[in-house]
Formats: C-alpha cells, sequence, structure tokens
DNA sequence: ACATTAAGTGATT
DNA sequence: AATCACTTAATGT
C-alpha cells in the first residue's frame, strides 16, 4: 500500500487513477543504488524502468569502449529507447545506468500493449517523453550546423578573395547570407565573431581579410 | 536635413 | 541557427 502512495505522489499528476492502479498491480519498485548499471546493451528487455526518484543515465558505448551519454532521466522520465524496444527487438540498444541513488518502478514489457491500449494518459506520457528527447536531438543538430557555418563563410571569403585577386572584398553581409542560404543577421554576428578573432575586418560593404 | 540601406544587438524559439 | 524587432551607422539626394 506503501507502494502506491509512492506512485501517487510522483506520478499522481500525469497519470490516471486506473493507470496508477495497474502500475501498482503489475509492476514492481526497487531501490537502486548509484553507479548502477541497470540495463547493460544486448539485455533482454523483461521490463521498462521509469524513474520516481534520483538521476538515470542513458549511454551508448562503442567500440572502443567510450561511453557517449544520449541524455539523463530524471524523476518521473522513462527511456524512451525502450519503448520502441517493445515494438520490435526485446533486446537493449543502450546502457542503462543508475548515476545516483534512486528508486525505479519495474514495469513488465510484456504488457506495455495494454497501457497504451487502454489509457489515454499514459498514451500522453509517451509522446511527451518522444517530444523531449526530440528536441534534445534537434538542438545538437542545431549547434553541430552552427559550428559549420563560420567554416563555410570564412571559406566563402577565401575564394572571393582569390577569385578576385584582393583582401578587400566589397560584398554585403546580405549577399553573402543570400550565397550562403542563410539569414543576414547570422552572417553579421558571425562576421563579427571573425573579426573579434582577429581574422577579419569589417567596414560598410567591404571585408578585409587579414591571413 | 531627410530618406534609404547596411550592419549590429538582444531576446525568443 | 533562424526570426523578430529595434537601434545605430553610413551614404546618397
Amino acid at each position: 500500500m506503501e507502494k502506491q502512495h509512492k506512485l501517487e505522489k510522483v506520478l499522481g499528476d500525469i497519470f490516471s487513477e486506473k493507470l496508477l492502479e495497474n502500475l501498482v498491480e503489475h509492476g514492481r519498485i526497487v531501490q537502486i543504488e548509484e553507479n548502477t548499471q541497470v540495463i547493460s546493451r544486448g539485455d533482454e528487455i523483461k521490463e521498462i524502468p521509469i524513474v520516481l526518484s534520483g538521476t538515470a543515465k542513458v549511454v551508448r558505448t562503442d567500440n572502443k569502449g567510450e561511453e557517449h551519454i544520449l541524455f539523463y532521466l530524471n524523476e518521473k522520465e522513462a527511456c524512451t529507447a525502450t519503448f520502441s524496444i517493445c515494438a520490435s527487438t526485446k533486446t537493449s540498444e543502450i546502457d542503462f545506468i543508475m548515476e545516483t541513488d534512486g528508486e525505479l518502478l519495474l514495469y513488465p514489457v510484456k504488457l506495455m500493449d495494454n497501457l497504451t491500449k487502454e489509457f489515454p494518459s499514459w498514451r500522453y506520457y509517451v509522446c511527451r517523453n518522444y517530444n523531449k528527447r526530440m528536441k534534445e536531438f534537434l538542438d545538437t543538430m542545431d549547434s553541430v550546423v552552427f559550428m559549420k557555418m563560420d567554416q563555410r563563410i570564412l571559406k566563402y571569403l577565401t575564394k572571393a578573395s582569390k577569385a578576385l585577386n584582393t583582401k578587400l572584398i566589397t560584398i554585403t553581409h546580405q549577399e553573402i547570407a543570400n550565397d550562403l542560404s542563410t539569414s543576414r543577421v547570422v552572417v553579421s554576428r558571425l562576421l563579427k565573431q571573425l573579426e573579434h578573432e582577429g581574422k577579419i575586418k569589417l567596414y560598410r560593404n567591404r571585408i578585409e581579410l587579414l591571413f
């Protein structure tokens, strides 16, 4: 019965009562110590973990044994990667490690289909989880692209400089933006950055290369 | 002096 | 990175 209270306290505001009942009936709560590996790659997944307290990290380990953190899971969060497993494979693609002491609710994979069918609040929960992960993914995409844009601008300027055989290029930020299919604001910012790095000098309608 | 266009900035998504 | 909204600086008439 204490189990029920625990679940209600953590998940009560996002899950319906019936869903909570179901979770109480079929799931089990386990205490996990810090730095415990709960799931390893290749493990057969019989239960999916939902973090009740503490923090877990989901990690992908590559051939060299280097671990790459995919994301962290805090209270109320479940591992999205394990959701997709229910639909297809039964083995884990990732490592699941508790970063801190905490509690997990383990729920049998077998019964997950029913949850999806029966409980709207569960579907909503799963969606939210996916959404969050997707957002994180997009963010990293952004920063990757960002890293490359200043390189592109630099290359563009070098090329222009060679073609026109001058270090003083007559061009507007807008024109560069058009050619690199980005916005003028972005070009201005990156050019400013390059200027601070001492690679170029900016004037109106002109850019001087200092290398 | 006034209008127009280029460039810079902060905040938000 | 993109977009918006707004400011500031440079130029042309």
